[in-house]
DNA sequence: ATGTCC
């Protein structure tokens, strides 16, 4: 009989194998295991630790053996820089909406040398590094990390001046140029004469180095792309119940364009370099590693700043293309324009002193900032105006949060059963995977009344026409 | 999140 019974980090660890990257090297041969029981798996891990070099040229250990051999994960203690015994406090919204290892996540950022604040927003869950829902407040140091793969992804929201009444004589026209400007999947841009301008492409950090300069060419295919994932374009109804003064829009309901994307490769590519430098350059312990940070006066930090906000600046642009293209497309005026970071870091104010704020999922929400919190394909996404609570660090979720993993989604939910949640809600979709279904959401509401300290609803926006990547099987 | 491990 195949035995199937997992091997995880703590059978390891009870054979006596170390909480460093060791622990990970060894898991990685269980993949490898083929026709072996666990027994008989735990019985090869505990003589490949005791005599690694008879297994240096064993099929499935040799690999795991060379890194004992090598030293691998015996890291001398000088070398690392030990985390806190007690981490600096941090505030969670809505804990009964966030799994443990988001938790256990926030605990263990908050115990980093550099710490100042955190605060963990109702949609969090478990990240790299730094949970998605995480916010962090360093003194002098950025974690790439922190910020996320995707620097500077964002929302963006175009109000335009056409009554929702007006939006069901459209829907033919929003659908066809929907699909004719917008481009999704991961590595896809635009070519030849489809490739659009925007001055961020002559910004002079793409000169800072060689590095930086070899993205540029894939920024300007990739500009006015959304990519993959959560990311959408969609067409909607955005319905102010009362008159808002600062936006100068009155009461009714309003056709609008909401985009979420992010810096595409160019970003992913920073992100990847940056912190792969940090991690050589800041040892951290293993539960933290992914947390390296880069101090803000070295060299590398300055690189990483300069080209985090190239990177959201890119994000920003792609968002503007997409939002030109298409109200051009429809020949309609933009009654208001609100858009926001939600993976990025900022140099902001907190008990008096400069702090560097990491929002890696999570809302920019100081005082009177406006702000965007999607829901889902069908569920209601939020206009937000921040009331600036400090202990949040002016912050609020990026959305309703995961209820279900991309996995979870895939397997257990039924394409049929989506297509009843699309046409019961009045929604049409182009595009997008299970892992992308309604279901594989939280609530978005119960997500809101969870932070009604730190925003305050403006608006709500209803999606109608929905466009997102392609389900991975179907991508050429 | 990203052409999914340089």
């Amino acid at each position: 009989m195949k035995d199937n019974t997992p091997i995880n980090g703590n059978d390891l660890m009870a054979l006596g194998y170390p909480q460093t990257e060791l622990l990970g090297i060894a898991l990685k041969a269980n993949k490898k295991r083929t026709g072996l029981t666990k027994v008989e798996m735990l019985a090869h891990y505990k003589m490949v630790l005791d005599k690694a070099e008879d297994y240096i040229n064993h099929h499935v250990f040799g690999k795991l053996a060379k890194a004992i051999v090598e030293g691998v994960g015996q890291r001398e203690e000088e070398d690392v820089i030990p985390l806190r015994e007690h981490g600096v406090g941090y505030s969670i919204y809505g804990s009964e909406h966030i799994e443990e290892g988001a938790i256990k996540q926030m605990q263990t950022a908050a115990k980093l040398p550099v710490a100042v604040a955190g605060a963990l927003m109702p949609d969090a869950h478990q990240g790299y590094g730094l949970p998605i829902g995480g916010v962090l407040a360093t003194e002098n140091a950025v974690i790439p990390y922190g910020v996320g793969v995707d620097i500077g992804c964002r929302m963006a929201l175009s109000i335009f001046d056409i009554k929702g009444v007006e939006f069901y004589g459209m829907e033919g026209l929003l659908k066809e140029q929907l699909v004719k400007h917008t481009k999704f999947g991961a590595g896809h841009g635009f070519q030849g004469q489809y490739k659009a301008q925007h001055d961020i492409l002559d910004r002079g950090e793409f000169n800072l180095n060689p590095f930086i300069k070899n993205l540029q060419d894939k920024a300007w295919e990739q500009l006015g792309s959304s990519g993959g994932g959560n990311h959408f374009v969609e067409w909607g109804l955005m319905e102010f119940l009362e008159r808002d003064e600062v936006l100068n829009i009155d009461k009714g309901t309003y056709l609008a364009l909401l985009t979420h994307s992010g810096s595409r490769g160019m970003g992913a590519t920073i992100a990847g370099r940056y912190t792969q430098i940090a991690k050589d350059i800041c040892k951290l312990p293993y539960e933290a590693k992914n947390l390296a940070y880069l101090d803000l006066k070295s060299e590398a930090g300055q690189e990483y700043w300069a080209m985090m906000n190239l990177a959201g600046d890119y994000a920003s642009a792609c968002h503007e293309v997409i939002h030109d293209k298409l109200t051009k497309a429809i020949g309609a005026e933009v009654l208001a324009k609100i858009e926001n970071h939600h993976n990025f870091a900022w140099k902001e104010m907190y008990q008096g002193r400069e702090v560097i704020v990491h929002r890696k999922g999570a809302t920019p929400a100081s005082k009177g900032v406006m702000g965007i919190i999607p829901g889902s394909m069908t569920a209601p996404g939020f206009l937000v105006r921040g009331k600036g609570e400090e202990d949040a660090l002016n912050s609020a979720s990026h959305g309703a949060g995961r209820q279900m993993s991309r996995t979870q989604a895939i397997k257990n939910l039924k394409a049929e059963d989506i297509k009843a949640v699309l046409a019961d809600c009045g929604v049409q979709l182009i595009g997008a995977g299970k892992d992308e279904a309604p279901m594989a959401y939280k609530d978005i509401h119960q997500v809101m009344a969870a932070q009604g300290e730190l925003v305050d609803v403006v608006a709500m926006f209803t999606p109608k026409i929905v466009r997102m990547a392609d389900d991975g099987s179907r991508e050429d």
